[in-house]
RNA sequence: CGCGGGGUAGAGCAGUCUGGUAGCUCGUCGGGCUCAUAACCCGGAGGUCGGUGGUUCAAAUCCACCCCCCGCAA
């Protein structure tokens, strides 16, 4: 057992899952200042064509580390007690064998999480020496909770950013130590919005984590007027509605861009819009919302409410590749009067 | 073995059920018309119909296996 030469390392857990906080589990082994013990993360589940088990890419991320990375099915019957002074913890089935290793790896300094996807039991926020904090995608109190990116994108906010908080209790509701602020282009979408706002979490993150750890940061509570909770995003949330405003339409389109992708139907057949604008000729007759009100080599124009019309950009039939709408409309044909529904 | 769709010219598609000359829109090349054009007219090039094997006088089409792509559901 030679630890000496890490021994003078903080050590960290990463708590994690998705793509999104991959980016920052990278750069807090990168960056070598961290003795990253373990990374917890989801179970294998089947996903995709086939159903095949997929591990989520922190897994991945952490064996090509070399990091031993646990995935208990659920934390809840995780429990604290002190003993002598000393924290244990303990835990029954799945979360048995992380209880063992962190008792075993004690003191730990720090436990780091971005969107574990599971709710942290209380009795591991309190095992560290610096408690857990969480790297959130929203500038908070704004867009707590579980699709932070599509609802600023959705809601028309100018600007969103990521905040670094100490985790308590409640949903994304601790004091917050540091935050980032980056603008919501005119053209983002959620896939830009989520590759700009990995790579800022771990900036801020590995800016945030020193002053954090030596106590030279304090975490300022979230002030309770402009909190607002992000629901999942879900079906729903992804169907194109044509009576609602274009703006409201092009936001949801961008939302969903590229997954889910935005869904409405035509001729019976359900399909996904990518991308839309409003055209800059306004002048096309009023029709009922979702009616097809002009067609030519290279655009498809879409009534909407009040006299406002959008061009489709790029869309896909089931079982078809997505497509710009000039390659769609060469093996497709519409005529106007046609609905979107 | 989760369910389903698809692979045909550079792009997007039809043709497959009911086997019998390889087709449409666009692009491309050449020519023409025009003050001009992304418009229009005429002409050309470009395909071993995803792969392998089988059935047949004859296979894009029927049968078997394989490869690749897409959608749904999780």
């Amino acid at each position: 057992m030679n630890d000496s030469a890490t021994a003078e390392f903080p050590s960290v857990v990463f708590f994690g899952s998705p793509e999104f906080c991959v980016p920052c589990l990278e750069k807090l082994v990168q960056c070598g200042s961290y003795r990253v013990i373990a990374a917890v993360t989801q179970p294998d589940k089947p996903a995709g064509r086939g159903q095949r088990l997929t591990p989520p890419p922190v897994k991945t991320c952490a064996l090509a580390a070399g990091l031993p990375v646990y995935q208990p099915a659920s934390l809840k019957s995780l429990h604290l007690e002190v003993r002598n002074g000393q924290k244990f913890l303990s835990g029954e089935k799945s979360s048995t064998a992380l209880a063992d290793f962190l008792n075993a790896q004690a003191p730990i300094d720090i436990f780091i999480t971005c969107a574990y996807g599971k709710i942290l039991p209380s009795a591991l926020l309190d095992f560290p020496q610096c408690g857990m904090i969480n790297v959130h995608p929203s500038l908070l109190p704004r867009w707590r909770g579980a699709a932070p990116l599509q609802h600023a994108l959705f809601a028309g906010d100018e600007k969103t950013g990521v905040s670094i908080m100490q985790v308590d209790e409640g949903l994304d509701t601790g004091p917050v130590f540091c935050r980032a602020e980056t603008p919501i282009e005119p053209e983002e979408t959620i896939g830009t919005l989520h590759d700009k706002l990995a790579l800022l979490s771990a900036d801020l993150l590995l800016s945030t984590l020193p002053k954090v750890l030596s106590g030279t940061r304090h975490a300022v509570p979230q002030p309770p007027e402009g909190a607002t909770y992000a629901e999942k995003w879900e079906e729903d949330d992804w169907r194109i509605n044509w009576s609602e405003p274009l703006a409201v339409t092009l936001r949801r389109i961008r939302a969903c861009s590229p997954v889910p992708g935005a869904r409405t139907s035509i001729t019976g057949s359900p399909v996904k819009i990518f991308a839309a604008h409003q055209t800059a000729d306004q002048n096309f007759p009023a029709a009922e919302p979702g009616t097809i009100v002009e067609v030519n080599k290279a655009e498809l124009i879409v009534s909407c409410r009040d006299g406002e019309f959008a061009a489709i950009d790029e869309m896909q039939f089931p079982g078809k590749n997505r497509l710009r709408i000039a390659e769609l409309l060469r093996g497709r044909s519409f005529s106007p009067g046609q609905q979107f529904v």
